[in-house]
DNA sequence: ATCCAGGAGTCAG
DNA sequence: CTGACTCATGGA
């Protein structure tokens, strides 16, 4: 089985980086990661100063795990205050995926005001049920279904399907507009951070939250600081700042306080996000 | 049972 | 611009 050597400076966690709520079709079973992207079926597990891993390339592999990017400056750039370096600490070696863009396009649509074991599932369904089967080893598993695939699904008609509820005609919607626009991830790439956003919340089911985590999680643009129920109470409660009631508020806070990298520094937050507010309760008394 | 979840669309002020 | 209401479903 290959194995990818982890650079001693560069701080990795397959833990913290596949538990952490960024991606949906990653389940750990004694020691090993089993992942689906795309239509690859990947199995992964991290040794000491090894990754051990089948089902892609090593080019896929470090790609898909930013192993190359240098996290230590980018942590250096977001240590901001004890919060984060707090969070930074239980989570330490947390990299951002960069996922495939339809996929997580698609999936942080069906993301919306749900929480993460209901978001595996709808997921889970959906790629069964419209996803290509392909084997490996001796099971049989399901690509994520393309655009395509979905554009002539009955996600539009025939009722709720894949217990999407209200999201159901919004993914199809947006199915439809990407698989009529070759190209789309490509060109959606190289545009600049606020146009990019822009032709993102033009999308059906694409508000700022989602379109905020499709260009952090999918386009590499780590300035984006998506904002959930969570991020809204740190900033408002751990962060002093009540007055922060708008999504843009904080985004713009977010922004302007962590830096280039403040969607890491929202990571990071997110992943510690419990013993935060659990802190944060017990230092009201409530 | 009841509340909430990595929200977005729509419409009213 | 902000606020209120609704949407469908499953987890805790």
């Amino acid at each position: 089985m290959p194995r990818l050597p982890i650079q001693p400076d560069q701080h990795f966690s397959l833990d913290a980086t596949l538990g952490c709520g960024q991606v949906f079709r990653w389940e750990k079973e004694g020691g090993w990661w089993h992942g689906i992207v795309g239509s690859e079926r990947i199995k992964v597990r991290q040794t000491s100063r090894f990754l051990q891993f089948s089902g892609c390339s090593t080019r896929t592999l470090t790609d898909y795990f930013q192993l190359d990017l240098d996290l230590e400056s980018v942590l250096s750039s977001i240590r901001k205050d004890p919060l984060v370096e707090e969070s930074i600490t239980r989570c330490e070696g947390l990299r951002i995926i960069r996922q495939p863009a339809w996929e997580c396009l698609a999936s942080y649509i069906c993301a919306t005001y749900a929480n993460i074991p209901g978001i595996k599932r709808k997921i889970s369904l959906l790629a069964k049920i419209y996803g290509q089967p392909f084997v490996s080893g001796q099971e049989i598993y399901y690509s994520f279904p393309s655009a395509d695939a979905l554009a002539v699904s009955g996600l539009g008609s025939d009722g709720y399907a894949c217990s999407l509820g209200y999201r159901s005609p919004y993914l199809y919607e947006t199915a439809r507009q990407i698989a009529a626009d070759k190209g789309w991830d490509d060109r959606t790439r190289n545009l600049p951070f606020d146009e990019a956003r822009q032709n993102l919340l033009r999308l059906k089911g694409v508000g700022p939250k989602v379109a905020d985590c499709v260009l952090l999680f999918a386009f590499g643009r780590y300035e984006a600081f998506p904002v959930d129920v969570w991020i809204t109470r740190i900033m408002q409660k751990c962060y002093g700042r009540s007055d922060l009631t708008s999504y843009e508020k904080i985004a713009r806070v977010g922004r302007e306080y962590f830096g280039h990298y403040a969607g890491y520094a929202q990571e990071y937050l997110f992943c510690n996000r419990e013993a935060i507010v659990r802190r944060s309760r017990n230092r009201r008394g409530e």
